[in-house]
RNA sequence: GCGGGUGUAGCAUAACUGGUAAAUGCACUGUUCUUAUAAAGCAGAGAUAGUGAGUUCAAGCCUCACCACCCGUACCA
């Protein structure tokens, strides 16, 4: 064993703790001021282009957790393939239409939407609407860029920008000229205080349970002295009911009442329900399909007209259920989803729309013209008592939407809406699908494919104000539609050419053709924002008006990343419009993330303040860290999680904290040793090639996991590495950094510092873009700074080196450490801590080659036991005894039900038969024969002897204590109190020493013979024994034996 | 209600095409260690794998049912 037995102590370095945090802002400053990002830019310009989509976040709020996650993939991928060659250029954009905008304007006014327009006009709402859109893209730019994503801000796109809306309007054109676009009625939540309609996610927002009435209202038949009973929880739809469905699969009974003296139809399934309040005689079963088609006249006659429209007539619908009611459902399709499809697929034209958007009735209804609908339920039923229709009256609670900002009810109710022909897309959407890859995979077939295949078509139009104008253009006599795709069309139909697209500069446009009676005005609609980020691969290019060739090259894109809740959003947006346009998916790869909930498993949420605000956390820990625990999460394979700030701490304390400490060690060393890569050198020494030999591996993986878009696998490889550097490489090697003079072994053992170092920084630039930056500029310095790139993010993705891997040696150390761990547990079992020495270690295999291999590590392995000597010994028969076990997945496939039988018989071998089969490679077994690999042979000790063994490997470990060693024992007992006695007196390492002391026997011995081992270990430049110690003499009891000692230090 | 996902030790996570001592980190208990480390090393304890059934020589993994949680969708007469 070697120690620094004289002269100084290499000194430790002198700066201060290192701040990841401080560094990670100087390495953003260096990236800025050099123009980094731009550089990998420009030096990649001539490879494959890569492919990126950034899907627009909404510009009204400010970046979250989520984003995070998102914009880490959006940083990591892109960055990987870049140092790959690939050429992948990144430009940031903005959503900047839609909803959230104008609630917020609605907020700042005070005013619901349509108020705020009239009071505005379209112009001065639109400005406002204008104003507030980039708020917060400053606070966005700082965040993302702390997170050190690298993406073109400057070179951004706007859904606003008019450029962008002249691609979304060619878009709109290629879809109305397919025939895809048509006008029907859509069914929308609508807030009557705020006459406006809502989103299906904004009705989902605020459901409360309410009290409705519940009619039961009999409508007499044509045909017969009978009625259909139908029930309803909203009875003023009842006076535009146009029809009445049943299950044609539903049995129906005839019943009479005689109390009330009227007969009815209802769903056989209810009789027994309405039989508890009404004395019911059934008359006759008959099956819903005999009721199809039959008239009735309606309980009010404000819509006669619709008759000859088939209004007032029994068709089927499978949705029909026997559950509640009575089986036959009232239809008014202006005021339900499900009756406007029903009368749909009937081929009914048939249609009652006499409420407005403020709810109330208007003059088609002349009896409650001018009342709120909920206002007139309770006349409506009045009149229907009095007509004699209404058959039963009741109560129900149920939950029931509520406008979220009013807290008034909702209605569902019809708007005119243009729709994009989805469902006739449908398989060519499916086969789409079929070319991405998505991570995680089931989403695939899963929650998008399913998506898909339950597609319905979309709605792509919106009563709003702030939006790409939808551009149709309507004759008002003739009803003919004209579809505009550029502001060159729209010049030259009239006249007038147009800088922006929005509605106060085309509202008013107008035109006629020749030979054509009327005006063409546009229809008052904005397009769902949805359909704009759906056009991004085309707006952002502004394609075809511009860049048709680079458009061209890169439809569709590589990769695009977002989360889970884009499924209905971005995602499916991107895919009908690629397949509607090119026949193809708008993109090939893409990891969907999940979502973040807070420590607590809740959502996150700005009210409750249960989470840490991003940029916090990143002057806290650095960015990455945070990135690093991001991506080792289930979060970028869609599941959710649960975000721990001292998960993100973790990552410092296992990956980068000991990552920066192997670096600061080695550059301590190389600095004083004066280590430059000049020097660089072949290794030879068994842990070198070991070191590196791993360092491929490392590389391989990562690189593996990389092509697969697999983030989630990436940390653990560096946990692994990150541990065999530290934990093995540095701490057995570390007298070869301190011995003075210069030596080959310490070139080879810096070479191999520097080279794992440096990989590991290129391996990591991706994930951990700062750190990976500030090593390598250090790593960098070392020395001709010019013969590196100027950053890490410059270097070429290194490749594991095939010539460099070592399978067999990696097995050796790990089997070296093995017998460190058996050691360890041998002295655990005789309670002989590590400081005392022993006499011999051996080490027991048969195969002799791996001992050679072992013999290699020797010295390593010599002072982590702390063994005087070790002995290797082939003759495994004299300390251990085999048994072994069936290979159960190669034997299973063979033996089938046999598996069981020889399985036993396999575990009951006797060592002799297991000799023999270890030497010949094959046995015979109740008629089978097992070669080599159906069984796995394992050790296990002799009993009655010292060994020790695992699976692989056996140590014997002499756990006698002769006097020589017991007294080297107490004096290494010694020089660990005089350290500890050191330390607590704050003296420095290089300090000099006289140790005063007084010993009992057997300490006293051993001082004097070990004098100057203790002297050397502790820099004591004498050891005096001294009778008469001061009160202040420290004290300590080693094994029993007293020991009392002052220090003083010496001038210097 | 419907569709999808998840359920592994106190907590957070892992495991190749089903293959036989269920892995890792934190926390816990014990222990060791001054010369890179905001410490670290080693050992130990702790899991009826949500519950139940099925398929199989063999199930954490496949199938079915149920339960719980999450997401989406619908709330409808």
């Amino acid at each position: 064993m070697t120690t620094v037995s004289e002269g100084e102590a290499p000194a430790t370095p002198t700066q201060g703790p290192f701040s990841f945090v401080e560094a990670e802002h100087e390495v953003l400053a260096f990236w800025q001021k050099e123009g980094i990002f731009e550089e990998s830019l420009a030096q990649t310009r001539d490879g494959a282009p890569y492919i990126f989509y950034d899907g627009p976040p909404f510009a009204t709020g400010l970046p979250h957790h989520g984003h995070l996650v998102a914009s880490t993939i959006k940083d990591i991928i892109p960055r990987y393939f870049t140092m790959k060659g690939r050429y992948v250029s990144r430009r940031f954009g903005w959503d900047c239409h839609g909803l959230p905008v104008e609630h917020e304007i609605d907020k700042q006014l005070g005013l619901s939407a349509q108020d705020a327009v009239e009071k505005l006009g379209v112009k001065g709402y639109n400005d406002a609407c204008r104003g507030i859109v980039q708020r917060y893209t400053q606070e966005w730019r700082s965040t993302i860029t702390r997170l050190g994503r690298w993406v073109d801000f400057d070179h951004d796109y706007k859904t606003m920008d008019p450029w962008f809306m002249e691609s979304v309007w060619w878009v709109v054109k290629q879809l109305f000229d397919k025939g895809l676009v048509y006008q029907g009625q859509k069914i929308v939540p609508v807030s009557t205080a705020l006459g406006t309609g809502l989103s299906n996610f904004e009705a989902n927002l605020n459901y409360k349970e309410v009290q409705d009435p519940a009619i039961t209202v009999l409508l007499k038949l044509c045909d017969e002295d009978a009625h259909l009973a139908i029930w309803t929880t909203t009875p003023w739809t009842v006076p535009s009911n146009l029809a009445v469905c049943v299950n044609p699969e539903l049995s129906y009974a005839k019943v009479r009442d005689s109390e009330r003296n009227v007969t009815f139809y209802l769903a056989e399934g209810r009789v027994a329900a309405y039989g508890e309040r009404h004395a019911l005689e059934v008359l006759e079963v008959v099956p819903g399909s005999a009721l199809a088609g039959r008239r009735y006249e309606p309980a009010f006659t404000y819509f006669e007209e619709q008759r000859a429209a088939g209004a007032f007539t029994v068709i089927t619908g499978d949705y029909v259920t026997a559950d509640d009611g009575t089986g036959l459902v009232h239809q008014a399709p202006a005021f339900g989803e499900d009756d406007y499809n029903a009368f749909r697929a009937a081929g009914l034209e048939a249609f009652a729309m006499p409420v407005g958007l403020d709810g109330r009735f208007d003059a088609q209804v002349p009896d409650f013209a001018g009342q709120h609908v909920k206002d007139a339920d309770r006349e409506i039923i009045r009149h229907l008592k009095e007509s004699g229709a209404l058959y039963e009256q009741d109560v129900i609670v149920h939950s029931y939407p509520f406008c979220y900002r009013s807290e008034t009810p909702l209605i569902y109710r019809a708007v005119p809406s243009w729709y994009v022909k989805v469902e006739q897309l449908k398989d060519r959407l499916l086969a789409a699908n079929r070319q991405v890859r998505w991570v995680p995979d089931h989403i695939q077939e899963g929650r998008f494919g399913k998506w898909l295949d339950g597609a319905r078509d979309w709605a792509i139009s919106r009563n709003r104000v702030w939006g790409t104008p939808l551009p149709l253009w309507v004759n008002d006599e003739t009803g003919t539609v004209h579809c505009i795709g550029s502001r060159e069309e729209l010049a030259a139909l009239t006249g007038t050419l147009v800088d922006d697209l929005h509605r106060e500069f085309v509202d008013d446009l107008t035109f006629t053709k020749d030979g054509e009676p009327g005006v063409y005005r546009r229809v008052p609609e904005v397009l769902d924002c949805w359909f704009e980020s759906g056009s991004m691969p085309y707006a952002q290019l502004h394609y075809p008006f511009e860049n048709a060739e680079l458009f061209e090259q890169g439809f569709p894109a590589e990769f695009i990343a977002e989360g889970l809740d884009q499924t209905r959003g971005w995602f499916y947006t991107l895919t009908v419009l690629g397949v509607a346009l090119f026949d193809q998916p708008a993109f090939r790869n893409v990891i969907v993330n999940g979502l973040v909930l807070a420590e607590d498993g809740t959502k996150m949420s700005k009210s409750k303040r249960n989470f840490t605000p991003p940029d916090d956390l990143m002057e806290r820990y650095g960015a990455d860290a945070l990135r690093l625990y991001l991506i080792n999460s289930g979060l970028v394979r869609a599941e959710e999680q649960r975000f721990s700030d001292t998960g993100v701490r973790e990552l410092t304390r296992r990956a980068l904290l000991p990552w920066y400490n192997a670096f600061n060690f080695f550059h301590t060393y190389a600095e004083l040793d004066g280590f430059t890569p000049a020097q660089l050198a072949e290794p030879t020494a068994v842990l070198d090639r070991w070191i590196l030999s791993r360092l491929q591996t490392l590389k391989a993986t990562v690189g593996e996991e990389m092509e697969g878009y697999r983030l989630y696998n990436v940390v653990p490889r560096l946990f692994e590495f990150i541990e065999e550097l530290t934990n093995v490489y540095i701490r057995y090697n570390r007298e070869r950094f301190w011995t003075e003079g210069p030596s080959e072994d310490k070139t080879a053992a810096f070479s191999t510092l520097y080279r794992a170092l440096l990989e590991l920084s290129q391996t990591m630039a991706p994930f951990a873009p700062f750190l990976s930056e500030t090593l390598y500029q250090r790593l960098r310095d070392l020395g001709d700074r010019s013969a590196l790139p100027r950053s890490v993010h410059l270097c070429a993705y290194p490749e594991a080196e095939a010539a460099r891997m070592d399978p067999r040696l990696e097995v050796a150390v790990d089997r070296m450490q093995q017998v460190i761990l058996l050691g360890r547990q041998k002295r655990e079992e005789a309670r002989l801590g590590l400081r005392q020495p022993l006499a011999k270690l051996t080490v027991i295999h048969r195969d002799g080659t791996l001992l050679d291999d072992i013999r290699a590590l020797e010295v390593e392995l010599a002072r982590e036991l702390n063994v005087k000597e070790i002995a290797y010994s082939t003759d495994e028969g004299a300390f251990i005894r085999l048994y072994a076990k069936a290979n159960f997945k190669q034997l299973g496939r063979r033996l089938g039900k046999e598996m069981k039988r020889y399985a036993t018989a396999i575990a009951a071998l006797g060592p002799e038969a297991l000799e023999a089969f270890v030497e010949t490679g094959t046995l015979e077994l109740e008629g089978e024969r097992f070669g080599e690999g159906d069984l796995e042979v394992f050790r296990e000790p002799q009993p009655a002897t010292e060994a020790l063994s695992n699976r692989f490997i056996t140590i014997d470990l002499s756990t006698e204590l002769t006097p020589a060693l017991r007294q080297e024992g107490l004096a290494r007992e010694v020089v660990n109190r005089i350290q500890r006695a050191r330390k607590d007196a704050d003296f420095h390492v290089s300090d000099r020493i006289t140790v005063r002391y007084v010993a009992e026997a057997p300490l006293d011995a051993a001082i004097e013979a070990h004098g100057a081992y203790i002297g050397g270990e502790t820099l004591a430049v004498a050891l005096v024994p001294e009778a008469n110690l001061g009160e202040e003499a420290t004290a300590v009891t080693i094994d029993g034996a007293a020991l009392r000692f002052t220090l003083t230090r010496e001038a210097r």
